[in-house]
DNA sequence: CACTTTGTTCAAAAAAACTTGAACAAAGTA
DNA sequence: TACTTTGTTCAAGTTTTTTTGAACAAAGTG
């Protein structure tokens, strides 16, 4: 057991405390993951893990985020399935680290197929119960009302399935920027 | 004062229940409003309003889903400021009535203007910060790092700012189903 | 004006979503 | 095997969001 490990030999060659602007970032990530209906903290730790060149491990991620053991195993498990965030395990280090995705093309590929692909494929069950229902009105006038919903929502349904993949071709293209020596 | 107006005279050609088909169908815009950060109650009143094809008030709104006034009120005032309801006030009645718009176009372009242009707006200030905050960084490698995210974000803000014309674009193709009789 | 109808507002109640942390499992180490 | 490190799970607690309903405003009616 090591009651002092030297300073930071494997630990952590990063700083404990974030930058001004590391704060202004992942505040910017917390509030678009909120507006994407995920949770404020999977929006930090996205944001901390895109901040940062090095990758981290959990603990790195709770102290420096000030966060639960738990939102973080949480929030890392599902941004990796996101694809938002991906593990490595450098060698040499029992811990798993995590770094950010940064390809936007990725970002938004995983996003789509995580929650837009399913409420689709639900919809497609959803559209045929109703239109059982629908048939089985007795009264003519009422059925052609229903019929015709159905046919509104069964466009709406195309309409949106068609979209999804020019999003992701659109957004793909001229992702990374020209690349400046950085980094 | 009217203690019993005569059954149905203006008050309400509608029958005082739902078919199933519409209690489905309300279902449907409850999940999907949840999805789109929406409360569900606004799916439901849209939802309501989408299976009718006549005009309801307010009071129609909240018996028929059992909810109360001031969530109707609300609901009612958000989907017209989103553009997905509209009002009219039929001639000879009071209150104000309500439909809601059925083409998707209008739907999506409603959504995108109230909520995602100004997430796009207020980044271009939160860019802005960054930026400075970046720039006012002492050690030249972190300042590298720090530059470096906000020329990533910078390149996503830009991206999404050209994808919202498209979308607005290829949802809006052939709208309408080629007219069936009905309604 | 007195009264009714219609619709809005907002503080408080209810519901939903998120976070926490302690108990647990898994796997490495000695 | 006994002990440590790492990570997961989930019931309970906290925070946030949504809904309710009573008080209020506005406008029509007689």
């Amino acid at each position: 057991m090591t009651a002092f490990s030297v300073a930071n030999v494997s630990s952590s060659n990063q700083k404990d405390y974030l930058d001004e602007w590391e704060i202004a970032v992942i505040d910017l990530f917390l509030n678009a993951a909120n507006s994407f209906g995920l949770p404020k903290s999977y929006g930090q730790i996205y944001g901390l893990l895109f901040c940062k060149n090095q990758s981290l491990s959990m603990d790195e991620v709770m102290k420096l985020l000030g966060i639960s053991k738990g939102s973080a195993s949480q929030g890392l498990r599902a941004l990796r399935q996101l694809g938002a965030v991906s593990s490595v395990f450098e060698p040499g280090e029992r811990k798993e680290m995590f770094v950010a995705e940064i390809r936007l093309r990725k970002l938004v590929g995983g996003f789509l197929r995580e929650q837009a692909d399913p409420h689709l494929d639900k919809g497609v069950g959803r559209l045929k119960q109703i239109e059982s229902l629908v048939n089985d009105l007795e009264d003519v006038d009422a059925r052609k009302r229903g019929v015709r919903r159905h046919e509104i929502l069964s466009g709406w349904h195309r309409q949106m399935s068609r979209l999804l993949p020019w999003v992701k071709m659109i957004v793909g293209k001229s992702d990374r920027l020209p690349k400046k020596n950085s980094d």
